[in-house]
DNA sequence: ATTCTAACA
DNA sequence: TGTTAGAA
């Protein structure tokens, strides 16, 4: 049983999660929605977080705090890569993808094969591009 | 007592 | 995001 075998076991519940990254239990059941994390389950359906969800969770945590928004975190932390323009910081709204960047994310996801997780992950984003009816 | 999902006077 | 209802 090595490091990062230990780093992965399902261990804590949702309620200690909330007192060791300090967010809420809706933001957390959020951000994983948002697959920011992948937390196991119990027989009985309840959340067990491991070691390794607690640090994404923190990490979470500290870019919100720096002002990051959903979107801003999503790229920071699912490697979206560093397209010289848009690139990162926080403060007032400089953290909201332009549709030029979304557009050219989500080609490259597409490409990739990652069609599902392009839809999963920007489902907001994505809808600023909706055809107006 | 806790957590889960779904939904919004 | 908060909150709450009803079930597990």
């Amino acid at each position: 049983m090595d490091l990062s075998s230990r780093r992965q076991l399902p261990l804590f519940s949702i309620g200690i999660v909330q007192k060791l990254t300090g967010l809420t239990a809706r933001q957390i059941r959020y951000y994983e929605q948002h697959g920011l994390i992948h937390p196991a389950r119990s027989e009985g359906k309840q959340r067990l977080f491991s070691f390794a969800d607690v640090e994404r969770l923190m990490d979470v945590r500290s870019l919100l705090d720096d002002g990051y928004n959903m979107s801003g975190v999503k790229a920071k932390l699912l490697g979206k890569q560093p397209d010289g323009a848009g690139a990162a910081k926080a403060n007032d709204k400089a953290a909201e993808p332009s549709d030029a960047e979304l557009y050219k994310w989500l080609q490259e996801e597409l490409q990739a094969g990652q069609t599902e997780r392009a839809m999963s992950l920007f489902q907001g984003d994505l809808s600023r591009l909706y055809r107006r009816r």
